[in-house]
DNA sequence: ATTAAGAATCTCAACGTTGAAATATCAGCA
DNA sequence: TGCTGATATTTCAACGTTGAGATTCTTAAT
């Protein structure tokens, strides 16, 4: 069988047969995989009120434990955006109720973010779902193959730096 | 050796011990890695005055070879954007003279886009260097482990349904 | 105490995408 | 010939992110 990209790359073999174009092989999978699960679990939350960004970043002061609070930093940091992205999210979060802005008493520069009541109560009842929902979408990689994938791409990540979420 | 992904299950492990969060370990790294690339890939194109979409639709048009021109449909298609996307897409491409807006005489719905000699140009001598970047951002992938990637997301992907660029 | 450098967050304008509506055209059929 | 439904592109307002600058506070040195 043969995918979108192995068609490309015939593209690029016929057109430039003097470049080696393999790594594209890998990176333009990357790239369209993340696109389509990206979609699929975009549509996957709103069937639950959410935004993908909402549970993400409700999934991440819930998985840090009690007290369920974390500084903005350590969120920006964790979702990979901005801090001006971070300071809106926390804006919409708080505005529904489902987290809570705690001034921090040992560094007043900082604000830390608290799951409220709501949000954890939330995000327990959508994470197993969520989690449901990836292993379907997942379905096509037998037992052996998630933990092989798993493995490759740890180290990638681990190549290129990803090695803590501080 | 444990990447940022492994905290995070660590974390759902302690947290959530009655959940299976192991789609998260291939999922959450699919995720991650696509921002790093992408992080990369644009400081690598902004290098050479571009930008990552850019070159994503003078690739598009090239690798179609001559006489190197599509239909707004076809790249929006291979983009994986929106048409209002796409039109904004071309308008500056075409401002900056790279590509040009020929009508369709078969179809007169239909706008073909194709690259100019000047666009051409551009992407035939940035193609070798970024895939050279892209080798670069691999380094760490043994040559067997490059295949066992490519055709373990290529399974992934079909079973997605992306089995076409049409 | 005071100062300077650095850190954490917020503000805001610029930018690009989305998604829906508008426009123009095509293809099949009565 | 004249409809009707479908298709291709453009338009446009709403939205979220980025990135830089402003603000407030901390830390360390003097």
């Amino acid at each position: 069988m043969a995918d979108a990209v192995d068609r490309i790359l015939d593209q690029w073999r016929s057109e430039r047969p003097d470049v080696d174009v393999w790594p594209m092989g890998v990176i333009g999978r990357l790239n369209r995989l993340s696109r389509i699960l990206d979609r699929e679990l975009k549509e996957f939350f709103s069937g639950h009120g959410l935004e993908h960004w909402e549970f993400d970043v409700l999934a991440t002061l819930r998985r840090s434990g009690p007290p369920y609070e974390l500084t903005a930093g350590a969120l920006n940091r964790a979702a990979m955006v901005t801090s001006g992205a971070i300071t809106n999210r926390i804006d919409r979060l708080s505005a529904r109720g489902l987290v809570e802005r705690v001034p921090d008493e040992e560094d007043r520069r900082s604000v830390r973010v608290r799951l409220t009541d709501g949000g954890r109560a939330l995000v327990d009842e959508v994470v197993g779902l969520h989690v449901a929902n990836e292993v379907r979408l997942l379905g096509a990689l037998a037992p052996d193959d998630r933990d092989r994938l798993a493995d490759l791409l740890r180290g990638l990540l681990e190549s290129l730096g990803d090695t803590s979420i501080d």
